[in-house]
DNA sequence: TACTTTAGCAAACAATCGTTTGTTATAAAG
DNA sequence: CTTTATAACAAACGATTGTTTGCTAAAGTA
């Protein structure tokens, strides 16, 4: 078993390494024209391939959609749980969480991108999957907002969806030359603090 | 000039309500399935037509797009003026504004659901004219928002779109058996009104 | 060396896309 | 009645869609 521990590595070394170039060039054409304006073809292109090769690595369109997806979603996790890690405040880790996500959004992945940018009816047969996946990354969230210390007539789910929402719909007018992810976190978190200015004190 | 103003209408009305028609089912549809995710064939066997017959109305698909776009703005500003103009006090504005945005976009208009699920970049070819009739539309919220009293070291521009992101995120999540419109934009508002709080008797 | 595996190529599949063409039926205009 | 205009049909256009098939060549396994 130890023996042949390192004899497929080689091989298995390299076909990740094409199947890795498909799903950049995949998650590159999602973000930027979405899902169903990204062809099959178009990917091909991408990764210098013809098109019927992509299917050596995926099995489907969708496939190939939902394994962008997994990966978008495990790497805002993977970034917003790094940062979170260095707050011990609440309302820090929020805004630690923010501009995390903003980061990520904006500038770091084409991945994340994807995450928000295709919506899960876009594709019918992954549908469920990706709502899965979607889900997933929102109980993160849902954690961190849940040690606020909040107004009690103020609703943690509604204010988690607003934060979500805020935060996603920076995609559709962020200029790389206005203000930073960092700048646009700080000042959504100071927002939405807003009810609970007086209890600061509280937990 | 006179005497003809009758002779006309018989025939405008006729054409007008078929032309009608083929915009009430594209609107359903680019709602329900998106842009890209809607045939020309789909809205045609929306309104019993075959699909070349859709062709003397519109002379695309790229226009038929625009006019359900122009009408979906027009409804939302429509509903948004006459609500903001029952109130007098900056944060009610406000406040109503979100409420109308809201109805239109969960409840009242499949129009107002196409202006928010279709992103310009979605046709590029009608781009930049659905760019411009987005923009009319923020140009409102911009008017409200320039009336409220808020901290000098708060962005306006920020908080607007804030505001909009969250209103527009609604539509991925928003069940008609949760929380209603209406109590969803006072929430969301009271949230917003964070940082001035302190300055309430201010303007 | 002989056998198995598979990434990728070349070419095509059926289906669907937005759109165009030519025609017919209907109705307003003169 | 004649002429003109047009909504709608019937049918097809070429292009593009996701996907499949058969094959080749190279690499790993025994």
């Amino acid at each position: 078993m130890a023996a042949t521990i390192d004899s497929p590595p080689a091989r298995r070394d390299r076909q990740d390494s094409r199947k890795r170039d498909v799903l950049d060039a995949a998650a590159a054409l999602f973000a930027e024209n979405g899902y169903q304006g990204t062809s099959m073809r178009d990917i091909a292109k991408g990764v210098g391939m013809l098109p019927g090769s992509l299917y050596c690595h995926f099995p489907s369109k969708s496939e190939l959609l939902l394994a962008v997806y997994r990966e978008g979603v495990a790497r805002i996790e993977t970034q917003v749980e790094a940062a979170v890690a260095c707050q011990t405040e609440p309302w820090a880790k929020l805004e630690a969480l923010a501009a995390a996500h903003l980061e990520m959004l904006l500038a770091r992945s084409a991945y994340a991108k994807v995450v928000v940018r295709v919506v899960p009816s876009d594709d019918p047969a992954a549908h469920d999957r990706l709502v899965a996946l979607r889900e997933r990354y929102e109980a993160q969230v849902r954690s961190i907002v849940a040690q606020l210390a909040l107004p009690a007539e103020l609703d943690r789910d509604l204010l988690r969806l607003f934060l979500i929402g805020a935060l996603n719909w920076t995609q559709v007018w962020y200029r790389p030359d206005g203000a930073p992810p960092r700048e646009i976190a700080r000042q959504l978190v100071r927002c939405l603090r807003a009810g609970s200015h007086q209890e600061e004190a509280s937990r």
